[in-house]
This record gives C-alpha cells, structure tokens and sequence, in this order.
DNA sequence: GCGGGCTGTTTACGTCGTAAACGGCCGGGC
DNA sequence: GCCCGGCCGTTTACGACGTAAACAGCCCGC
C-alpha cells in the first residue's frame, strides 16, 4: 500500500489510537460461536469496510460468520434493518472515542471540535459505510444526519444552550454543523474511495485511459495537480474552524443569524 | 442582487417556471415509438421521481416504457450504467436553465449564486434522485458532486480566475463551494423525503408512533417545534452568503485561504 | 424480390431476499 | 433417568432481479 503521507493527519484511521474497533473487539472470549445482533453489525461494517458495500448480501455476510443466510434473521428482521443497524454501530463507536465527549468541558467551541474530528476519524476509518450514514432516513426529520441519534442531539443542544446560546441560535447552529460535516466528509470519502477504486483495478495496460477529452477544458488540464492535491485536513480545519467563528459572533450579538427576515 | 424573499421558496419547483422539463419534452412529435438512450433515460428520472430509486428495475423501467426489459440493453449497457446517465441527465438540466449561465456577465457572485439556485432547483424538483448525484463515484476523483461535469468545473474555475482569484484561491473556492451546496442540499432533500414518507403511510392509527422513549432527551423534546421548522430556504441563502463573504476576503487579500499553516 | 441489419421479444441462468418447514440440542420437571 | 418444549441454525422453496443468448419481425438498398 502507498501511503499519501501529507503530515499524518491526526484523524487518519493508522494515525492513531482511538475508537474505531469497538464492535468487533466486543466478542466475548468464546470466540466463533454464539450468533447475536451485535456480533452480526459488526460482522457486517467488517465486510462493508473489506468488499464494499454492493458486495454485502445476507449469503455472503452468513458465510462470512461461518453460518447460512437464513440464521442471521433470527437476530435482524430485514437486510434493509441490517443496513440501519450498521448506520447505527458505526455512529455509536462516537461514545467509545476518548477525545470526544457527551458534555462539554472546556467550552463549546472545543466540544464541537472534538465531536467534528471524532466523526470524521469514523468517516475515515469507514469509507464504504458513510455514504449509508449520509443517506439513509434517519429517525425524525429534523434528526440530521451525520450526527444521527438523539442522544447526540440533546447532547450538541445542551452543550450550546448551557454556554449561552439561544434556543434559535442553537437549533440554527446543529443546522449548520451538521451541513458542514456531512458535505465536507462525505466528499472526503468518496474522493479517497475513487482513488481507491481507480488504483485496485489495473486492468493490463497501467492507465486504460477511458479518459473523456479534455482537450475543451483547458483550465482544467492546467490546474489539474492543484485540483489532485488532496488537502482534505486542511479544508476541513479551516472550515471547521470558519464554522466556530461565525458561531460565535451569533453568540455574542446574541441574535439569530437569520439576516434580511424582518418577520420576528 | 436579487432578494431571497423567503415566503414563497423561489427555488421550489413549482414557484417558478425554470428548467426541469427539458428531457421528457425532448421526445419528438412522433409520440410513443422509437426507443433512444435519450428517452430512456429521461423516463428512468420520471419513473424514479415519482415512484422511488428502489423501485426502478429494467424490467418495471421497460413496462413503463411498453417496452420488455431487455429492449434497453440495446441502448443502455448495464443497469449502474443507467444510473450514471441518470445522474448526469438531471445535473445537465442546469444546461437548460435560464438563470444560470456558464459566463459570469455580472460578476462572480452572481454567477455563483445563480450556480447554487439552479442546483438547489435541480435538486429539489428530483428529491429522490439526489442522494445519487451526491453518492456516485465521479469521474475523476478531483471532480466533485454535485457539480459534476467537466464543463462546469471548467466553467467555474474560469470564471473565479478572470474575476482575479489566483489558481490556487479558485481551485480552493471550487472544494469550499462543491462541500457546501452537497451538504446542505442532501440534508434538504432527504429532510423533505423523509416528510413525504412519513406522510404518505397512513398505517390506520393516524400517528402509529413507533416513537423511541423521549423522557431521556428534555432539550429535544422541548425544542421540537423549532427543530421541526423548515427553515431550509433562508439557511441556504444564509450559508451561500457567508461563503460568498468568506470568498470575497480571499480574493480582496490575495492570500491562500489557510490558516496557522506556516508552509509557504 | 430478397437478403441483411436493426430492433424488440423470448427464453434461460444464476443470484438475491426471505417465508416456511424442519431437525438437533439442551436444560428443567417428573 | 427420561422426556419434552423451546431455542437456533439448516433446508427447501418461491418470486423477482440483472443480464446473456437465441430468435423473430420489419424495412431498406440492391
């Protein structure tokens, strides 16, 4: 494996220690035997993580846990329920991360940054899954993914509102924030999983250039190393870190960040 | 610059007579015959806006053509073929909207916002279509969804360079520009299917609350009425601003926008 | 008039999700 | 000690799916 290498980013999956292997870690010591909902989940992200998510079928995922098909509906009702489960296992590794945590201690602005970076380590760390967590339908409407479960919900709710925000600016805020992660990683994701895509198949020729002509798209052939750059860390810092400051100044203004809406 | 006006969402499909028509109008006078790629994509977009993406198969998409299944293989090579025609079929719909144009004639924010409207547009006329336009690999992995067309790459890294971005300040509005219209569209579409879906299941019981026990989250429960306020129409003009200001900084100090990065 | 190429149909195969019937095993009541 | 009900994984089966391959009608240039 060829590793990018731009100064190990603090949230890549091998770039630390954190969350990320709690489910399949969670098999008691007996080992192979004993088929339940949970081993199945994390069975599931396993294979998701390994061959893809349109190659997960409940045969190969019975199989893969050395059993048939049919002995997996015991424990999930439907393969689509399966698929939710696995949204919800991946997003719960959130409460097995040391750096993020359900009350905010040092201020608001670090509890958004340390849940920011925790979903995105998971993102990472699950590329094949997150398109699934960006979406599927989540719970209630207003439940927006990637932060997905209620409890996180309450939890961004309280942290803002404890700090001062209004109860507005604190929904508007969770709006936001969740707009923000959600377009930023799961086009991080998805531009490492074509890259991906493109390396592991080397189809005899090195570059089976299907390539479109890009003889009209001067400006693109030009900025073509700068658009290949892949600076995912840094955007997402200063993005993150563009959030927060806007965020503040509704704070301190003690406003809704609505502007030009004379209505209330 | 145009007033965002929020009674009355100017992007909403039927609050304005745009684009979003262009396909299933293209078929010639002739009527009911003669299958092309063409039609056959723009009955797959009809077909899954009105009845769902899982509910497209070859063999429903044929019927509702008149056609059997395999009469589409002549045109059409695979399925996930399809689905990549469809994806590129609703995004060059912005090709037949009158309100977006490929050269900025009055400045690049105009023709950003313009860009963001008619994508919201595009998005919102093909709510279950979407999510497929974000989740299909591009192209190129430096081709980002959803503006996903060479030419519109193109279009906009012209644009932004001829107003005086440097190559590096456009190619970097290019990322910060694709990450925001992604996420909060797909948030916006999903947010309206889920909606819809909840709507339109009366499972006898008007509200058959499967409801997970709410007594643990007060803040949600409390704040529920704010959370369940659309507010999409505003959020987005807000957000498309802020990007604009942020953008505005960039070109005005001529600087990369990075921060804390000592490197160049 | 006729033969070849389009175009849509028929048939067929392997895989999928899942309903239903089945069978072995195991622990508690007699 | 024995038996029996419930749990749990297997077997079998069905209809729908994507799609390969053979086929049939039609129309056009010769």
């Amino acid at each position: 494996m060829s590793e990018p290498r731009e100064d190990a980013d603090p949230d890549s999956p091998e770039g630390r220690g954190g969350a990320a292997a709690v489910l399949t870690a969670a098999t008691p010591g007996s080992g192979r035997g004993a088929l339940d909902r949970r081993r199945i989940l994390g069975a599931a992200v396993e294979f998701i993580d390994a061959q893809g998510l349109a190659a997960l079928t409940m045969r190969r995922l019975g199989a893969h846990l050395g059993v048939e098909a049919m002995a997996l509906y015991r424990y999930v009702p439907s393969r689509e329920n399966l698929l939710d489960g696995v949204v919800e296992a991946v997003i719960d590794e959130l409460y097995g991360d040391p750096d993020v945590h359900l009350q905010p201690g040092h201020g608001w602005q670090d509890y958004l940054q340390r849940l920011a970076h925790g979903v995105r380590r998971i993102a990472l760390a699950h590329p094949e899954v997150f398109p699934l967590v960006a979406t599927r339908p989540p719970a209630a409407p207003w439940v927006r993914p990637p932060l997905r479960s209620l409890r996180w919900v309450e939890s961004f709710l309280v942290a803002l509102i404890d700090s001062g925000f209004s109860q507005e600016a604190a929904v508007s805020a969770y709006r936001a924030y969740s707009s923000f992660l959600l377009g930023h990683l799961l086009l991080e994701v998805s531009q490492k999983g074509v890259a991906v895509n493109a390396e592991d198949k080397p189809d005899g020729v090195p570059a089976a250039q299907e390539a479109v002509d890009l003889s009209q798209y001067p400006t693109v052939v030009r900025l073509e190393p700068l658009l290949s750059l892949d600076e995912s860390a840094a955007e997402f810092e200063e993005a993150l870190e563009n959030l927060l400051e806007r965020l503040e100044l509704v704070l301190r203004e003690g406003r809704t960040p609505r502007r030009g809406d004379t209505r209330d």
